[in-house]
DNA sequence: TGCCAAATAGCACGACCGGTCGTAAACTGC
DNA sequence: GCAGTTTACGACCGGTCGTGCTATTTGGCA
């Protein structure tokens, strides 16, 4: 890897790091030359514009989030063990190291909802796929015969959401000690109403 | 209420309007004084700070809330059809005129989970406090022998929430056309499942 | 070792930010 | 209709923002 290279992914790794605390919008050109030590123009000069920055941000963060969540999730056999192993590295994500503010999804979520360009795009975009793999997961256990087969996947993945969504909520924001419990308790009576 | 008060209003109004679409952040004095028709250092004059707007805000927004969500569900007989009806209301609250970008608190949320502060400490004190109405809210359906006695009310009002915030998600950012369907069919397995 | 390209720094710009101040206009009670 | 207060204005401050343009330094290869 040139050296160049380098500096770009120590750049985006440290925009990771501020876009999960503060959000996409939080990342100042100026701050993040002061956060990875050199100058703001020469920062500058491994990116078209902020907007370019942004996106390849959100691009280290899908790719993160697979690593994390997806991958090993995928290792798991087929049905609910996979299912249940997904949720769990979910849960994972959202306390993971190299995301000190939470998931930078979330946050940009809420950022971008009603701002159209290429990065709200983007966001759909990969929110749409996880879902879709949350969806067929639960599909496949529906094939296994470990869900009935009356079950509806998309909104399977739907209560999924939700209830990683309130966790981080209540986690996040109002600090509330059960969140872990509540969310676990949730999931295991959705998984057990899933079941054949 | 004289001239001032009533300019103050306006102000806020404006302000409620333009934070549910950008954010309480995304309040700026300038924009502000434009969209309501005066001069920069005359709007200003009605607030301390920009932070005490901001607090306003937040007040005039959660006062809006217990009059569209609040009021209209404690008019319903208690027990199952109360918690119905606050559910009901909460999702009018998302699509409500007053809130052009959706639920204000929910974007606030996502802004402040990180930023220690009055702000945060006011909107961390009201969610607590509806989801603490929510909780006796199914205490008392509880008690009515409407739902199941060992039924964890505050756990009842998390699952409430989740759903809540993953309609939000779904519905402002994914553009979802089943994220109405979803969380209906959701929320009526939630209540199946807690009744007596 | 010298050269060329890649990488970084320096500097300036226009725009916008929250906030201050002195002053003028408009309202209100007498 | 006058006096005093409330309300609003315009000019301006220091600071930060994203983004050019140009100069300087650095690093790999002949």
């Amino acid at each position: 890897m040139s050296k160049g290279a380098a500096t770009r992914d120590r750049i985006i790794e440290s925009a990771l790091r501020t876009a999960s605390v503060e959000g996409l919008e939080g990342i100042s050109l100026g701050r993040l030359a002061a956060d990875v030590g050199m100058s703001k123009s020469g920062l500058f000069a491994h990116f078209a514009s902020k907007e370019a920055l942004q996106l390849d941000v959100l691009e280290a963060a899908s790719a993160r989030f697979v690593d994390v969540v997806v991958q090993p999730a995928m290792q798991e056999p087929r049905g609910e063990p996979r299912v249940r192993s997904m949720f769990e590295h979910w849960l994972v994500w959202e306390r993971h190291e190299s995301l000190p503010g939470g998931c930078v999804f979330m946050h940009a979520a809420a950022e971008l909802d009603d701002r159209p360009g290429p990065a709200r795009d983007a966001l759909v975009h990969w929110q749409q796929q996880w879902l879709d793999v949350l969806a067929k997961a639960a599909r496949i256990a529906i094939d296994a015969g470990h869900f009935r087969a009356d079950l509806d996947p998309a909104l399977f993945a739907f209560q999924q959401l939700s209830l990683v969504l309130g966790y981080y909520h209540a986690r996040r924001l109002l600090n509330d000690a059960h969140a872990e419990a509540h969310v676990r308790t949730a999931f295991d009576a959705l998984v057990a109403s899933a079941r054949a």
